[in-house]
RNA sequence: GGGCCGGUAGCUCAGCUGGUAGAGCAGGGGACUUUUAAUCCCAAGGUCGCAGGUUCGAGACCUGCCCGGCCCA
């Protein structure tokens, strides 16, 4: 048997979604159905499609429920033959013609007259329809079964589509210019990250993907775009966590004539726009915290660790307090890597309100601007909601000299053993040399931003086909 | 990489102290004239993650491996 290929065909009715079709029958009372307007006209049709995702035979009479993306309705075959003879199946998908009107319980219902179009037949078993897929493996693997039988996962992808729709919305009303840059790059860098490495064989060169977009949007600042903005895929090589997966997706934006402190508003101003947008409000419960994401509070890096006894320039004396505190800092060789590991183990997990922590020490930061009163610090700062961190951003350095001093200070880090490090990247400084404005640039993971905005507790469920290792 | 937990029918889950595999839903057949997790009857459905081992006997106990989850590094 051959399926239609299209529907309806060519010359019928238009199709209505199915949340349309519900409302035309709510607008009827219990027990109405829709009535042709003129003598002599044919009852009005709704023309809708989806896929049955219930079926109550009932002797003569049959109901089935049917599901498009805009909701559920139910379908009724009380005539008795083309009820006998209903030849469709769970997770069929048919096309039918019916006219609108409620049962005499209220149910909204498209009464039939006629057999429905099957236009996709289902050959496997759909999992339960009632308790759903619960295996996190399969829903993980088999997307579209989760989609398909649990309503909040499929709730959970538009949300997050919602939320990248909001984020663009706002940029662009704020003058930015969405591009695209290399994820194929022949130096990696931007970040402090494990880069996958491919091989380009045409011109029989290893190549990394993308660890971040930084150091191209910038030199798109330097090309005088002034306001730019990408959204896209990052890679990095690592483990996976509840917030972390080797690829995620980072929003990054640059805005010449801004400092950190223009940036810091302005991302205030994006996370309160897009919660509002996405959930009709600006607070949210993740992790069993209600948050706001209209209110931010601000502190200083150093006296956020202050609180905790752990601010101090001097490495011998952090690693005595961590080891006290009973961290194993045996990984840790310098003093960054060590202030690094006290702010992830005591610091970010306090920061359950969002928080802004700001003035970064210049060895963990290599593309930010020195703040005027102290050069070992600079204009950087990391925002966090419910312990995590969703992005970072600096008012970005412009003196290529200075770009290239930092690259060094990368290197000799690097030599007292520092594992995470930027390695240098002689054409981007040449590109400052052609002159930046200052510019305030930040980035935000979009996953995480979305993890928060769904209340989901791992990155995995506000990512469509989180990375799997292959089954043997 | 380490620790803990899990993997039994297409799905959701039982399975005791080791004694030969169970239910509900889905799928098949039948009954029922407004049901909505419809209901009722019948039949069918298994590499108990994989491989070894212990035992008269293993879904269960032991070892290794695979996949997933949580926590730690």
């Amino acid at each position: 048997m051959s399926l239609p290929k299209r529907f309806p065909g060519k010359g019928q009715p238009p199709r209505i979604s199915i949340a349309e079709a519900r409302a035309w029958g709510e607008r009827l009372e219990p027990g109405e159905v829709a009535e042709a307007d003129v003598e002599g006209e044919s009852a009005p049709r709704a023309v809708v499609a989806g896929r049955i995702m219930a079926r109550r035979d009932m002797g003569s009479a049959v109901f089935l429920d049917l599901v498009d993306r805009s909701g559920r309705m139910q379908l009724a075959f009380l005539v008795k033959e083309i009820a006998q003879q209903l030849d469709v199946n769970l997770g069929d998908i048919v096309g039918v013609s019916g006219v609108p009107g409620r049962t005499r319980r209220g149910e909204p219902t498209l009464f039939m007259f006629e057999q429905p179009v099957l236009l996709a037949k289902n050959r496997k078993p759909l999992p339960d329809t009632f308790h759903g897929l619960q295996d996190v493996e399969t829903r993980y693997r088999q997307r579209y079964l989760d989609l398909l039988v649990n309503d909040e996962s499929r709730a959970d992808a538009l949300l997050r589509t919602r939320v990248v729709t909001a984020i663009r919305r706002y940029l662009d009303e704020q003058g930015f210019v969405e591009v695209e840059t290399p994820i194929l790059q022949p130096r990696y860098g931007g970040a402090f990250a494990e880069p996958f490495v491919t091989h380009y064989n045409a011109l029989d060169a290893d190549y990394y993907l993308r660890i971040a977009t930084e150091l191209y949007l910038k030199r798109l600042i330097v090309g005088g775009l002034e306001k730019v903005y990408e959204i896209g895929k990052d890679f990095r090589n690592e483990g996976t966590s509840y917030k972390h997966q080797p690829e995620f997706t980072m929003l990054e934006w640059y805005e010449a004539y801004a400092d950190y402190r223009d940036t810091m508003a302005r991302m205030e101003q994006l996370a309160a726009t897009v919660a509002q947008e996405v959930n009709g409000t600006t607070k949210v419960t993740f992790r069993a915290h209600e948050v706001d994401f209209a209110s931010w509070r601000r502190l200083k890096l150093a006296d956020a660790l202050d609180e905790h006894g752990l601010w101090t320039r001097d490495a011998d004396e952090l690693r005595k307090r961590l080891t006290e505190r009973d961290v194993d800092t045996k990984h840790d060789k310098t003093w960054a890597q060590l202030l690094d590991h006290a702010l992830e183990r005591f610091v970010e997990p306090a920061l359950i309100e969002p928080t802004i922590l700001h003035d970064y020490p210049i060895e963990l930061s290599p593309f930010a601007r020195a703040t005027d009163d102290d050069p070992s610090i600079v204009e950087r700062f990391e925002y966090f909601v419910g312990g995590m961190e969703l992005g970072n951003a600096f008012s970005e350095l412009n003196d290529s000299e200075e770009q290239a001093q930092r690259f060094a200070m990368q290197a000799s880090e690097r030599a007292a053993g520092a594992g995470e490090t930027e390695l240098g990247d002689d054409d981007y400084v040449e590109a400052l040399s052609y002159g930046m404005p200052p510019t305030g640039g930040l980035g935000l993971g979009i996953d995480r931003l979305t993890m928060v905005l769904a209340g989901r507790d791992t990155i995995r469920d506000v990512i469509l086909f989180p990375a799997l290792r292959e089954r043997a």
